[in-house]
DNA sequence: TGTACATCAGTGAACGCGCGTTCACTGATGTAC
DNA sequence: TGTACATCAGTGAACGCGCGTTCACTGATGTAC
């Protein structure tokens, strides 16, 4: 699946591109194989040689700028010093992501993501399932350490990415009455109050 | 386009009854006019005489549904004693709402309510519009009387419901990891940690 | 109360369109000797 | 270095399927006189 010569590599990314240009142009129910290969050039056989089916580009996509969207986060939390500086780094990183990536901002908060990427199961899960957790033990050790409210992880976790989804999902949305510069200026000490121990 | 006739209302009842419980079943992808004929026993033209299309269906769906949500979110607010009270019922609305009708909850996180609802233009939106504002206007009440933090509206709106949409999410989801009675005596007291005065 | 008529509701066969996918093939690249 | 061969990459015409929608029609209901 994963090309074994340089030129299969260049026309994957063609086609990865064009879907991604497709989406953010046409919307979900645009994004449609001729379509993508209208956009990218590349032969319609192309397409299935590289990624099997719709889904299969689809899935790539998606995979592709959530790990990026993922590795963002993770790495904002641990390079922090204590759990107020990494809820701090993890919101400016999520809006910062959504500022200079809005398309793919707008693809990760698609239901498209989920659906794809879950249904090519195993190999696409656990790829994410590392980061994922990643998350999950960076909580868990701060409360440990008595830095955030004795909670379940979960709802620390929801209680500081919820509001953060909330507004990228107004901003994208074309809602036009959130500043984005604003709110990673004001949230990081609202959400600290709500998850802080 | 509302029914004239007794029967007429039955008959479109029927129908949007049948498609939730097919979008249920079969998610957005199989929510289509046959199965809907199909699980409603109604038959196709009367579909197209009383919705016009399948967009139409749709959108009067989520419609139904969106309003009753709203209805009690706006109830929860506007019952309550002042804004501590407003917010604990605002959020334990919204989780009984999804443990009540997750089907329906569903339906409206999903983007199928959002794109065919914005597709009807006015008459949906200003429907809708007047209950959206009482929660901004309820906000503002609640800055201006200092006991809301004076943040500007839209970020209260999101460090209020954000969380909880991000636990609805997750449970509906799938991921069982989040037991929502749980997050309703637990949410309403973190919450207000973080939009309050 | 009875009749005529307009409107509303319901029906299902038929249509065209665009979709995702397949497949037989040609050309390019890398490798073995 | 040269040649033969296997594999990878790329091509686009063709296919079948299921979709949303239309339409000419019949039947039911309500209303006017």
């Amino acid at each position: 699946m994963s090309p074994k010569q340089h030129r299969g590599e260049v026309t994957s990314d063609l086609l990865l591109d064009a879907a991604l240009r497709v989406f953010v142009t046409s919307g979900e129910q645009g994004l449609t194989v001729n379509a993508v290969v209208r956009e990218s050039g590349v032969s319609l056989g192309s397409l299935y040689h590289h990624f099997g089916s719709l889904d299969g580009l689809i899935g790539a996509l998606s995979h592709r700028w959530l790990d990026r969207l993922l590795g963002e986060l993770t790495g904002a939390l641990q390079g922090a010093d204590g759990a107020r500086a990494g809820v701090a780094g993890a919101v400016r990183a999520y809006l910062a992501f959504v500022q200079e990536h809005p398309g793919p901002a707008l693809l990760l908060h698609s239901p498209l993501a989920d659906r794809k990427g879950m249904a090519r199961g195993r190999e696409f899960r656990d790829a994410q399932e590392a980061r994922v957790s990643e998350v999950a033990r960076w909580i868990q050790l701060g409360i440990d350490a008595g830095e955030l409210a004795p909670l379940p992880a979960p709802l620390i976790e929801s209680l500081l990415m919820g509001p953060v989804v909330a507004v990228a999902r107004r901003s994208l949305s074309g809602i036009d009455d959130v500043d984005l510069d604003e709110a990673a200026r004001l949230l990081p000490d609202r959400i600290w109050r709500s998850v802080g121990a």
